[in-house]
RNA sequence: CGCGGGGUGGAGCAGUCUGGAAGCUCGUCGGGCUCAUAACCCGAAGGUCGUAGGUUCAAAUCCUACCCCCGCUACCA
């Protein structure tokens, strides 16, 4: 099959603040359902994906887990990667928007684009909030104040880049309009006239000085490259653009990008921000930028405190790789947002993969073995019932190739799918267990069979973009081939004298839903334990009772000065014996040692208290409890059934440390 | 009046641009069949197409008002 051309498909680059949920995961399928039939079709496809790994928002995530932004993103990316890999994406590259390459390109577009005016040093102004150290737009504001803190902002201004958006936006408005295909589906396009283009665009801010983890603007390093043209960038980079004209062979072959598949959400910088600045670059336009639906779980919000966010690793190991791209692909509409949950997912797996699917297949092959011992062959006894039949299958290719052109990708795999509700069709009107009865049908009943394999085969390498592995399966039991995707409307090509396997792979098991959703507690109960260690909650967070709190008279700082604590150090303990209570605790604090009595024999051993360090209240006057003397008090919290908990500093501290 | 999308039988969706008998998949019920994973095939029930008006011979589809849901609102990527 001779080349149709070159087809370049990008995904968006997934920001590394996390592992990324179904809806992201969906993206990445979506674009490799879409490389895989393009390269059925004979074109010659690069398929870019990756990771956005710079901003402000990692620098804090980083910050807060106590790693390097760059281990960070190391580990993040890592996550992304083995998803992608996992879901049997076949990307031709994995940007990292960290690559050495990138960074580098990106210095020089930057240098570029202010070397031509295009970007010039201006002030930035907005509403400043001086503690979190951040600016705000008027419409970021709560109440006028600052939405992190809620504190009072003031206008402030600092120095920083700017692109000549307005330059460019009446060509860019002239391109849109002559270019109709240019923003899918068009509903997106009308959004962006209306909101920004028309309106008038603003200079964009593209680089920043309130935080680090960025591309370095390379002669003026207290600046950082604005995430977005960063991000936006790889789509030229990794391909090998070069800002000095020295873009390699590949970069000349493959750009301009056909496809950019993205959110509709990042429409916006897409249609508008990346347009603008390839003019300003002097290269050619995107072909096509979708913004697609997302999936959403139906009901409530996705969040990771309910353990309700799903994953694909997750839905992988119950379903199978298969089955999870079936549904993702399956159930996206084509511009409304689509619906999961797991119980949607499970109805889809019986009824279509199950049912439809693997039980066709699996009947065909249990026939075939009973009547012809696996032998498939022709016989040319056909009747009127075969017609129908053989002309679904072989009007299959183009129906899906007419869906797949404007990337119905859901009704391209509904299409295929019909192929084998017809086979099953097929059979109930062939009744083949009836033939069988009689010796002189025997030929009909090899041409019916032949018709089965044939038809399944078809439908098997129609499902190769979409299914790989299943596709796969079938043909290895058929023991079918791949077929040249021009020769796919073509009916007959099942070689004579094929013989199927004699042991039937189950392709898709049942699956019961109760037991599923036992192991999807499972996966919750995981998910929000996991929630709770990363943002330091107590299990049986969220199950916390309310307590209310009464109030004591407000004190003076004078009055607390009065207290003394330290960090105590227990030495030594024993029971007292008279009491039913008491421990008698050695305590050293610091250069001395004392001796305090506590009421909490029943939630602590003599033997565990030793060793510990606690928080003393030491200048109680002392006092004698059954007979013991106690010079201070060991602090505890105490819970509504009495349950108590001494304090201890949280982190290591030495015994004697003032409390305040 | 910030912008945009959506509200269609129990569930998930198509149909709306270009008005003309309300459709698909799943579920439910009934029947058929037995090769197969209680799977397959056929049939039926079930909808005032968010609400209220309007245009028209005819409205899910066009117009007006209202209600509800969801995004976006530019320095969060």
């Amino acid at each position: 099959m001779e080349s149709k051309g070159k087809y370049y498909i990008t995904t968006a680059i997934t920001y590394t603040s996390g592992k990324p949920h179904i809806g992201n995961t969906y993206e990445a399928v979506l674009a490799d359902s879409i490389a895989r039939y393009k390269r059925q079709e004979g074109y010659e496809v690069f398929f870019q994906t990756g990771t956005d790994e710079h901003g402000q928002k990692i620098e804090e995530k980083a910050a807060a887990a106590g790693v390097t932004p760059k281990k960070f993103v190391d580990d993040v990316a890592g996550i992304v990667k083995g998803l992608w890999d996992m879901m049997g994406t076949t990307y031709d590259r994995f940007i990292r928007t960290t690559d050495e390459d990138h960074e580098r390109q990106v210095q020089k577009i930057f240098r570029k684009l202010y070397d031509q005016g295009d970007i010039y040093k201006s002030t930035y102004e907005g509403m400043y909030c001086t503690p979190c150290e951040s600016f705000w737009t008027e419409s970021q504001l709560v109440d006028g104040k600052c939405p992190d803190c809620g504190r009072e902002v003031k206008p402030a201004s600092e120095e920083a880049y700017f692109f000549r958006m307005s330059k460019y936006a009446d060509r860019l408005i002239e391109h849109i309009n002559t270019h109709p295909e240019f923003i899918q589906p068009v509903s997106r396009k009308n959004e962006m006239m209306n909101n920004f283009l028309l309106p008038g665009l603003q200079d964009l801010c593209v680089s920043r000085t309130s935080f680090k983890w960025g591309i370095p603007v390379d002669f003026d390093d207290s600046h950082v490259v604005y995430v977005w043209l960063d991000a936006l960038s790889n789509y030229i980079t990794g391909i090998g653009y070069d800002a000095q004209g020295e873009s390699t062979e590949q970069y000349k072959k493959f750009w301009p990008a056909d496809l950019h598949l993205i959110g509709k959400d990042i429409v916006r910088f897409h249609t508008i921000y990346w347009p603008i600045f390839l003019m300003a670059l002097g290269e050619p336009l995107p072909k096509q930028v979708f913004g697609h639906p997302w999936l959403l779980q139906g009901g409530e919000k996705m969040s990771k405190s309910r353990g309700n966010v799903i994953y694909a690793d997750d839905l992988v190991k119950l379903f199978g790789v298969d089955a999870t791209r079936y549904f993702v692909l399956h159930e996206m509409p084509y511009d409304n947002d689509g619906v999961i949950t797991w119980e949607l997912v499970v109805e889809r797996y019986n009824s279509d993969l199950a049912n439809v699917l693997g039980n066709l297949v699996n009947r065909t092959i249990s026939m075939s073995n009973k009547y012809f011992d696996g032998f498939v062959s022709s016989t040319g006894v056909t009747e009127a019932v075969d017609d129908d039949l053989k002309a679904v299958v072989t009007g299959c290719r183009d129906r899906i190739n007419s869906k797949m052109e404007t990337l119905r990708v859901a009704d391209a795999l509904t299409e295929v799918f019909t192929v084998f509700r017809r086979c099953n069709k097929y059979i109930d009107e062939t009744e083949p267990w009836v033939l069988a009865k009689s010796e002189d049908k025997k030929d009909r009943l090899s041409e019916v069979m032949y018709n089965l394999v044939e038809s399944i085969c078809i439908g098997a390498n129609l499902l190769i973009p979409f299914m790989p592995q299943t596709a796969e399966s079938i043909l290895m039991q058929l023991h079918g081939t791949e077929r040249d995707y021009d020769l796919l409307n073509e009916y007959g090509l099942t070689a004579p004298g094929t013989r199927v396997t004699q042991e039937p792979k189950m392709l898709f098991a049942r699956l019961d839903l109760n037991e599923i959703m036992k192991e999807v507690e499972k996966i919750r109960d995981a998910q929000k334990a996991e929630y709770e260690r990363e943002n330091g909650i107590n299990s049986e967070a969220g199950q916390e009772p309310v307590i209310e709190v009464e109030d004591k008279p407000v004190i003076e700082y004078d009055d607390f000065d009065k207290l003394q604590f330290c960090v105590g150090e227990i030495i030594a303990c024993e029971e007292v014996k008279k009491s039913k209570k008491l421990l008698c605790s050695k305590v050293k604090i610091g250069n001395r040692v004392c001796q305090i009595v506590s009421g909490i024999k029943a939630y602590y051993k003599p033997e565990e208290m030793v060793g510990k360090k606690v928080m003393v209240l030491v200048n109680l006057k002392p006092r004698e409890l059954a007979g013991v003397l106690s010079e201070g008090m060991l602090l505890c919290a105490e819970d509504a059934d009495g349950n108590l908990a001494l304090m201890t500093p949280e982190k290591p501290m030495p015994s004697g440390s003032n409390i305040s």
